[in-house]
DNA sequence: CATAATACGTTCTAACTAGAACTAAATTAA
DNA sequence: TTAATTTAGTTCTAGTTAGAACGTATTATG
């Protein structure tokens, strides 16, 4: 190992990224949600549906997972599952009346929330931010693809 | 609203987050251990051990969750709880002999792992990363605090 | 067409997670 | 010194998480 000199970034990744969690979440549980479920509703908000491998590849949320946090959605009547017309797999969710509500009250008020975080940044500190965040997010993948490769 | 200008470099902090957790947390499977409990072994490693309090501080997992995640680690006999000689409602936990040779072993390896993903990075990358990175925490603290004030 | 391979969603398991309520110990204030 | 507050770690609850195994439906291949 030559020397660890990437540690500092890695550090600064995930303490930024717990920070970012932990002040979103906060927001949100007190709308009656949790992070996963307004992601949820955040994606189906404004759309007619989609199916449970779309709303999982957008929320990054594995299917597993997303079974049961669309069943407590569907507790709360917030969304409804719909068979697929065109593939008998495949299940779309919609938010229902309630969903589309509670979307419309939510979603502004979080953004709102995320907005106060921002005050001190420019147009420049985000598109260099965004940037660096890509190249990372570039490297990690690349990387994962080299040792699926190798297995 | 404004604009939400802020949301590109939000996502990609997600994004880049997952890409982390999950080209590291693989890894770190096939290792034996979760990423909690790596992050712990890691930590106590090259130490006589510390407290509670402090092993949450560094790792940043929360009270509750590390009591189940040290009893795990101590079913596989790789930390031990001893109590503080100088105050009596704390625990501290340390590596035993096979945490030791576990951190040893392991730890190197890890590192290694991840090195691979950042050979495309200059010294520059990692310094320009980490600044944006620290700033996106400092936001978010700031903004907590506020919020915490508030109420 | 028949069979093999793949894809979609569910279920199961083991673990992590935050937060709240709790016990016991230590510290501070009256 | 007693009483009030704070702190350390545990327990409890509800939820998320990834991964693997599974059943059913679709698509590709021979």
């Amino acid at each position: 190992m030559s020397q660890i000199i990437f540690m500092p970034a890695m550090y600064e990744l995930v303490r930024a990224y717990q920070a970012f969690e932990s002040y979103s979440a906060a927001h949100i549980r007190t709308l009656g949600l949790t992070s996963s479920q307004f992601d949820i509703v955040a994606t189906l908000g404004n759309t007619s549906g989609m199916s449970f491998k779309d709303l999982g590849e957008k929320t990054l949320i594995t299917k597993g997972t997303l079974t049961g946090v669309v069943d407590r959605l569907e507790a709360k009547a917030l969304v409804r599952r719909v068979a697929s017309a065109s593939d008998g797999r495949s299940q779309m969710v919609q938010l229902t009346k309630a969903g589309e509500a509670l979307f419309a009250r939510v979603f502004p008020a979080h953004l709102c929330h995320l907005e106060q975080a921002f005050s001190g940044f420019s147009q420049k500190d985000l598109d260099s931010t965004k940037a660096a965040l890509q190249q990372l997010r570039a490297a990690f993948s690349a990387a994962s693809i080299n040792h699926e490769e190798a297995a």
